[in-house]
DNA sequence: ATTTTACATGAACATTCGTTCTATGTCAAC
DNA sequence: GTTGACATAGAACGAATGTTCATGTAAAAT
């Protein structure tokens, strides 16, 4: 009947729909009697046959020798099979450490902390971040109150935070001065001697710092996410 | 030797380790020799003793008469395991429709789009949207000027929107105005026969807009996303 | 002290399963 | 028509694999 000299006939289709079956409702590969059962292949040999065959063309790779040896590398239409640890790996859980807003201090999490509630967390794509922040020591905060206004971020927003001893010019930090309570958000400029705190909003003054020891920069920001619902006044 | 009540012991935790080592590395669960291979058991009944005390306690799932048949349900440190498929659903891949900004009309996705250039999107957790946000038909805005500023939302940010065509009291909606070309967010409030539009930051007032047919709603915003870098002044 | 319970071992057994071989059928090219 | 590549079956073999049993050890409970 069929005769192509390339692509897939009916039969190696359907064994890569059981083979991909298997492996989201099964949880393991199929047997080669399963296989044959599910497409309709009275023969062992047949199917080996056809696993050969979809080996070579890059499709599945065999472990001989061991029964339900074979992972799936390619779907049905060619493209690559994600694994899970990628999948999983797209994604970062960021743990909320906690608030940042007039007079609280905000207490980054230290080394070596695994785990925590699942829900005090948010998920953010790694695609959204720079690779090398993405692989930061990441946490977030709360924004409570409406004293960082003047750097755009809202009462609810939530900041993505590198914990981070040093700011760069031009980068968003939490800051805290000497002196105060309180940890706030602003543009960091370092200039001749002296530190300057540029609100983000461009009709707002900046503040002149002429002691740098007195600024304690506490992390960068690297992301702000605001969820919308309904809201205020 | 060890004698617990609950928790899990080494032994328990080796296996476990090695089911999920096959798992990722291997694509396939290991039979229960090459499991007690791993974790230096020379018997086979007592891999199956412990299989199945793994079952009892919900962290595997295991099919009798089949070779590797098994599943893993939990996590070493009882996290359960995210399947493919699932791990991907989480992820929503929202397509990056334009830019919204002064004297742009955005043009929203109309229906049936399935295929964009994959770059072309912003990755969002389904976790960080409302339920049924995650599951109506999103689309991203690039803002582009200083326009919004009044909104909260800066040069560059990324707005989530949701298409609709009416608003509900509180919502940040984009909004063209009759005889207007130009679209911006603003909440959205209609009281008693005229519509007012508040910018977000409090200190600014209010527009009131006496014909509420002139107001154009063009969609809802679910998310506004900052990635910061290094930037102004 | 005795019994119970949890853990451990090795061997034997029964299937399951991958592999291989032979036989047959189809179809296009020579 | 013959040939040869491809496709399909069925059976048989041996290795891989899950299961069970008989036995043993040591700590905990009685």
């Amino acid at each position: 009947m069929a005769r192509r000299k390339q692509g897939l006939s009916d039969r190696h289709k359907k064994i890569l729909e059981v083979l991909e079956d298997y492996q989201v409702n099964v949880g393991y590969p199929p047997s080669i009697r399963e296989i044959g059962k599910e497409a309709d292949i009275s023969s062992t040999s047949v199917v080996n046959y056809y696993l050969d065959q979809l080996e070579k063309e890059g499709y599945i790779e065999r472990d001989r020798k061991v029964s339900r040896g074979m992972r799936l590398l390619r779907d049905v239409t060619g493209r690559l099979i994600e694994s899970v640890e990628e999948a999983v790996d797209n994604m970062l859980l960021i743990p909320l450490a906690g608030r940042i807003g007039a007079g609280i201090v905000i207490q980054p999490p230290e080394s070596g902390f695994d785990i925590f509630p699942p829900d005090e967390g948010v998920e953010v794509a790694r695609s959204m971040l720079s690779e090398k922040d993405a692989s930061a020591n990441l946490y977030a905060l709360e924004v409570e109150g409406d004293s960082m206004i003047d750097a755009m971020v809202d009462d609810g927003d939530i900041v993505i935070m590198k914990h981070t001893q040093e700011a760069r010019n031009g980068e968003m930090v939490a800051i805290r001065l000497e002196g105060s309570d309180e940890t706030t958000l602003k543009y960091f400029y370092r200039e001749n001697g002296h530190v300057r705190l540029q609100p983000a909003n461009p009709t707002m003054e900046p503040i002149i710092i002429k002691d740098p020891s007195s600024v304690h920069v506490q992390g960068k920001v690297v992301m702000v996410i605001r969820q919308m619902g309904a809201s205020p006044i």
